[in-house]
DNA sequence: AATGAATGAGCGTTCATTCAT
DNA sequence: TATGAATGAACGCTCATTCAT
């Protein structure tokens, strides 16, 4: 049992039942959890017929990857699209704490559904998101390398990044001040954990 | 539908009974999941009819909720039993990280299936393990208070329970000796940010 | 995918439920032919909850596998008490021809159902009822096997037993006295082809 | 609901088209059974949209009854151009009978999967195969009537045709070398039914 | 004439829960 | 108190058929 799309939608009549769809499932998963989730119930919200999910979906798994891939490609686009400027590494760090504060307040309520609602078993394919995050990472503490604490760039991503994420989840049930507040600390530990004299 | 245990057991007949159906949750729950997780099938595996099972137990929910609070108390009894003894700050944190992950090394399978195979609204309840090492922290932290970092505890606290927990589930995915050196990362972490000069 | 009945129904109230479920499964398999047979269906005019079908029977295809069975049971009853008494192969033969009919002439729509609108794989379970026949007409040419025309008994059964089958069910199909025509011809044929001068 | 062909095809491309729609009804019926036919798999094989085919054939029915028609078709082809030559009856026996397996050896697989997987009801038409031989059975007995011991052809024909059917069909499944000697058999049994001296 | 997206009744099956014994 | 037969709503999914393009 694959969760491969059964078929790619060519018409725009289909583009937008697929949309429909994968629309209807975010919004039982955020307001139902994964049970509520059921393929009729889905096709009935997207108002479309059950038959036609299965034209487009082979199964109900199928249905929560693809939702999950396009939520990462959502969250992928604007982490990307917030790539720091500065040169210095103590801005980057804040502006890319920012960019994923950013990334994950768009779609919020699904992603924490997506996360915890959905067994892991069902969503086995590889985390692109968390990849791109990763090279973001990476590709930020490099250059430093020298005036890192951490000597292994790898175990200090493999730290940071479970952490940040959350972190960033905490944040995201405060309210807009107490997140604010909460962003900075998450700044402050990320720099102190990397960089002396913070 | 609430889910409180149906009657609390007096005999020590109905208290093995009770152990038995959470015992075979627990086994079914690591290993087939929690769709695995049937109620005729937690009353087979339990060598008890399904009726005796609904006596103490009103419904799946409560099935669950029951095990997840055991397995929090056994969590709890095992922390504690590690309180930290060294009056010195940067020793506590290490036994304390260290204790934490001794906790979740017991019933490790379950914790995680328990995270990751329930949906999150299943579990409703107040997270009592949390609140115990929310309290350790903080007597741990108090009299220490002018030489920490951070001036607001209660904040600290937020921002490091969640980070202790989130890497020592991933550390617990790791290898013995990786995940001592990973454990050793996150005492670091944690004196890092607490602590200056470190 | 196994077809053996789930469980071996112990109290009264469960033997009729079995009872009941194959009968419904005859019924409605001679009226509206296998794409009849729906487990919904069945349940109904069983008077029985679709849950308990699924007690007794672990699908759909068990239900006529344990139709089948019950039925050649019934057969093989049939014949058996119709042994043939007389020393004379001759009248042997036409006793057995006579006792396959009667056999076949109980519940013959069902057993039209069974072998033509069931799809053979469904059915696939040795056929005991066959197997019986076989015996029962070795046994009675062993003995007289020197005044026999084929010298391969073997072969002569299997050339007899589909042959036998065959016209049986083609009689059945007739008037009761075009039916004892035929019958009488079947035993002509039959020693014809076993016997000289006859 | 008729089964009759839609329309009669008169230009070549339709022509191909109901042979493509055939062709491939006939493959899935052999290799994956009745079950397996469904229309839109066989219009996907045919190479034509399902739309198509629901021009050429009202329904999933009309299929089938069109493959059993062509099939006999195919085998009344076969059969006729082998019609007896010799003027001995024993000879024309034996003749027919090994036409009749020739016939039935092309598309065997079809032809079993015809009988064996579709349901009898689907299939109602009159059997234009079974006249065929009838007919040929006859106009081969009648000369010889006086020799003959059945004195009624008729009857004769009726017990002939279903046991030569059912034994051709059981030769088939055996191997070339026991095919041979079952097919003798069949000729066998049948003069000893028909003559005198055999 | 041909396409293929869309339909939806209905399938086989599960499982939390009840209640007569 | 304990049993386990019985229930039935609801699930994931199929497939013959229609019809707008």
């Amino acid at each position: 049992m694959t969760s491969q799309p059964r078929k790619i939608p060519h018409q725009l009549r289909s583009q937008s039942t697929v949309n429909a769809l994968l629309e209807a499932t975010a919004h039982i998963l955020v307001h139902q959890g994964y049970v509520g989730v059921t393929t009729n119930r889905v096709a009935e919200k997207a108002g479309v017929s059950i038959g036609s999910l299965y034209q487009y979906f082979p199964n109900k798994q199928a249905l929560l990857v693809a939702l999950r891939r396009r939520h990462a490609e959502t969250m992928q686009t604007t982490l990307l699209a917030m790539a720091p400027r500065s040169n210095n590494l103590r801005i980057q760090i804040d502006e890319l704490i920012a960019a994923i504060m950013k990334a994950h307040e768009e779609d919020s309520a699904l992603h924490q559904a997506l996360e915890n609602e959905v067994p892991e078993h069902i969503l086995v394919e590889d985390d692109h998101a968390n990849k791109t995050v990763q090279t973001l990472l990476i590709s930020l503490l490099e250059p430093h390398r020298k005036v890192l604490l951490p000597s292994d760039i790898a175990l200090a991503c493999r730290i940071l990044l479970p952490t940040v994420d959350t972190l960033i989840h905490q944040a995201l049930r405060l309210s807009l001040t107490e997140r604010y507040v909460m962003q900075q600390e998450i700044s402050h530990l990320v720099k102190r954990y990397l960089l002396a004299d913070t």
